[in-house]
DNA sequence: CCGACACCGTTAGTGTGACTAACGTTAGTC
DNA sequence: GACTAACGTTAGTCACACTAACGGTGTCGG
């Protein structure tokens, strides 16, 4: 059917993707995800540090100190996942994780000045990792990029 | 320290994420994403089908008939996972597999009549989806979503 | 006061998606 | 005819989102 196409196309042996995918923006999300999270992930494992760290600090420097349940829920990371970032944090002493007094289910997680040093350093890398990943885009494009995923993220975050 | 400033905002019990996280594009990225990836899942289960099914069919229709490897390459699928993906679609024959009498390492896939019905289908279903998924967006807007996507990926392909 | 219920941190485990390693088989190449 | 490379296949790794269940602790209604 298409084959015909196919064969005229200068099929320089690239294989190219089909345009129906390569359209789809769930594709392009999903693709894109992954170069992203690699170059991420890779950014800050050069200075012994996860994605989860970063998330975590900053919670803790913007909001203070706080349970374990609360940096889950504004880090979105799940509380049994929490368990083993924050033992990674505490080892490298950029956190302290103390038993709450007023009460005694909770742990009352506090961010050390270490911790705020590397979280201003872990800040600076990733500008230079997003300005990698956005490398191809005008400033302009940039906020309207994020401003796009925003909305969309927004819309999709209500409700739930 | 800005301990002060968290206390001002209106924080009526909702927990909200830290607007250095909130800001971060790759976070914006991998959220979306994942949301996006969840709601093709469960919309393509619905038909019994999986957005590897979709590759391969696009594939098949656009360029023909190829060996594995070469559906691997155009789809994005690693060719270990092939095998499974190429099970099912064989399984709702929607896909014949036979091997190539020219060269007997290679199985030739061809997609049927069925294979066919099934594809028009899901496109209709993905368009739907991507309906949703980009709901709050103009088409103007989606245009240039998508067309930001695929600079950025274009961009960060290149070279692999 | 006490029993039901909800929340806390923690452990273990599930499912999936991207990716690697290695195998036997088959094709080309010198 | 030996070497190398590609093919399909199997198995397994790793990271990530997510669930289930546990003992310990607070809260609230009767």
């Amino acid at each position: 059917m298409n084959r015909a196409e196919a064969a005229d196309l200068p099929d320089d042996g690239v294989l190219k993707t089909p345009e129906r995918l390569r359209r789809r923006a769930s594709r392009l999300l999903s693709q894109l995800s992954m170069r992203s999270g690699r170059l991420i992930t890779e950014g800050l494992a050069r200075v012994d540090a996860r994605k989860w760290h970063y998330a975590v600090l900053a919670s803790l420097h913007e909001y203070g100190p706080g349970s374990q349940a609360e940096l889950s829920q504004r880090s979105g990371i799940y509380r049994s996942d929490m368990v083993g970032v924050l033992n990674e944090l505490a080892e490298r002493d950029l956190v302290e994780r103390a038993p709450d007094p007023a009460d005694r289910r909770r742990n009352v997680i506090t961010i050390s000045a270490q911790g705020r040093r590397h979280l201003r350093r872990l800040d600076k890398v990733l500008d230079d990792l997003h300005d990698e990943l956005l490398a191809p885009l005008s400033p302009a494009e940039r906020d309207q990029f994020v401003q796009l995923l925003t909305r969309l993220l927004d819309h999709h975050t209500r409700g739930s």
